[in-house]
DNA sequence: GATGAATGAGTCTTCATTCAT
DNA sequence: GATGAATGAAGACTCATTCAT
């Protein structure tokens, strides 16, 4: 795990606290998104966490098992919010096709709106610990399915081709929408906005898993 | 990050050796991706890199001038190494959208046959130091403009549209490959070969952005 | 010197304690002039210092910036408590002459009591860094200073000769019991005790600067 | 002793080298100064009084046995030639108490020549080890005594009290020089010359320890 | 629940010294 | 004799975590 230490700290140690001390633990895991975005999971003192959002050292511990208990609640907590946002909005389009341009827009968007989380969950949570990776993918799983959800449902409809492989391409759609973000994220100056990047690589994938010409579908009547 | 402050550590401070000692500097390099790829690299120890390329502690402060260099320079090598073989064989081939199909191919074989090496491209690389973020843009940027060439060139020849973001079609090709290097990185059972994932990336893209109908490119008689 | 720069240690990154950690402090400052007044500075490890203090080596860090400062601090604080007394002593006596020889009396006297400060004093900060020479100097001056202002009010009263450079004066004085002090501490045997020492220093000095025939200074009607 | 380690190393293990490497063994030496006065003996590095001289690393540990060797030798053969230079000087001089100015002016000429030595001298040698300080005793008696046999001297031909210590004027000269030599070496810019200096200093003692009224000597017919 | 002073395990790095050439 | 690449012991310092208050 990312910790240098060599044992699991035990997680049943940590108490469950409810009532008005979930306010205080929202402040822990915002200023934790604000000092891992700023300096990195592993640069990042639990003290610095601790300053950030006005509690002692030790009340962390009274909310959060240990440094990577808070990194993995914050993803945990966010990713799920995220999802539901989307599961949500895509819901309102019935159009394969045009899920997956929402899907686009989104995902840019939330990135544009939340930098430092998008930094924490672009960069920090790509950490070598196995632990991490593995908790990761559980998670980033629901959060891609929903891609490849979307392009089932397409074939079903008969509007993606049928030999297209859902694993691949909604991997590739994400790593897309990924690699964007990572881009959004770290540069300062662009040339374009996150909506016609965000189009531009919608418009991309659409015109390669379609069943249609392209024409019918890329340039939808907006 | 590597290392907390945000200044170049003093280079000048290491030696430069030469004459078979680049023998031992290769030992430590690869020791360093082992290592790197397992523990990750802040949870790797120097004195594991050394005893895992059998020299002792301070021998690899004769070749780098602290961990982080090792990681920069192993970074810096191997990444000179790829560009220049990706550069040789993409000649080869003198259609654009044959060109993208070969990048995709041998992006992924190259992380297939290296695979400790990818993920410490992959995993270690996006760490949150500015200076590593910086530094891998830079590099990195080199990399992944051999696609936006490719792009122009097929723009150039009319093979590619027009309408283009060459600079957003790279970004789009690059994600998509690289997630799906993760995926193979750490995942350990597939549904599907490399090849069959690289084709299928490089069919979505070339659909995506081609002036021709699909059915003429992305079917190639093969 | 101290430590390899030339530049003052972030002092800042100390959390300044107060309450009952002022007696934890002074734990640690004892326990360092042991320890380096037995090893010598660079010899000493703050692995003992802590051990010798009765807290853990990480306290010591929750005090002082340093190994370095712990030397400074120890420095600083001493100095001021021995120039406090220095003066309140000597503001008793009203004759110059006498006041020479209380300087000396005490000087050694201090040396006798504290032989272990004394020697952290005497050898200790004596090390090359510039920035400790520098500090020393500083802090030195106002001790050795009290010499010169005895000097200067003697030659305003008529009873210390007008042609004495208190510059050169105050140094000559101030070497000769610290010589003596440095005999003191480093050796077992002496053959008179450190009164007589310091009487005949005070006499030779007084003889060498005094307006009057020496025989009526310097035998005193004691 | 100064270097870390706790174990003394052999000293029979080094060869005695003669012939023409007494050059070399100079060269070390020189260079061993000029380091040890620039950084403190702690913090000059074995390496760079290589370079410094022009030898490897290695070659240093033909002629020394090791980093503490080097401070010694350096010291016993330089005070042997100042003590050499001393007495044949004082014996030019047959009155005491102008051996005593002799002696005051040559201390801080020598200090003035050879700044970096007297640096070495100075402050290195005040090293807390046990070892170095007995051994600096032994070297330094043999220069101080020097005094201590000018002041018998004088007592014998009955041009100092009988009652005065040589034991203690000894150190209270010597030490007066070397405050003053420290200062010199330490600061830029003084207001008096070194042979003003060296004047009243042999000037205050010469009053303090003389059996005749101070007119008659302090002010010498020059 | 909350605090924050105290803890001490853990690791990078330095550099005197060695020894194969 | 001379070299300088290699060694590896040693220690200052950090910071996640604990626990007495």
């Amino acid at each position: 795990m990312p910790s240098g230490s060599h044992v699991r700290p035990a997680r049943e140690k940590m108490r469950k606290p409810r009532g008005r001390s979930t306010e205080k633990r929202q402040r822990i895991i915002n200023a934790a998104v604000k000092v891992f975005a700023e300096k990195g999971f592993y640069n990042a003192k639990v003290s610095e966490i601790a300053r950030e959002s006005g509690v002692a050292n030790g009340t962390i511990y009274l909310y959060f098992a240990n440094k990577d208990d808070i990194l993995i609640s914050l993803f945990e907590q966010e990713m799920k919010r995220i999802i539901g946002r989307m599961k949500a909005e895509i819901e309102l389009e019935p159009d394969p096709l045009r899920q997956i341009e929402k899907f686009a827009l989104m995902h840019l968007s939330l990135i544009e709106e939340h930098k430092e989380l998008a930094e924490v969950l672009q960069v920090e949570l790509r950490q070598s610990s196995k632990f991490m990776k593995e908790y990761r993918n559980r998670k980033f799983a629901e959060y891609v399915n929903l891609i490849s959800a979307i392009i089932r449902h397409g074939q079903a409809v008969g509007v993606v081709r049928a030999d297209i492989m859902p694993g691949i391409a909604k991997r590739a759609f994400f790593g897309a929408l990924d690699e964007m973000s990572r881009f959004w994220v770290l540069t300062r100056r662009k040339k374009y906005s996150i909506q016609t990047a965000a189009r531009q690589i919608a418009e991309f994938f659409v015109h390669g898993i379609a069943s249609l010409p392209p024409g019918q579908v890329a340039a939808p009547p907006r």
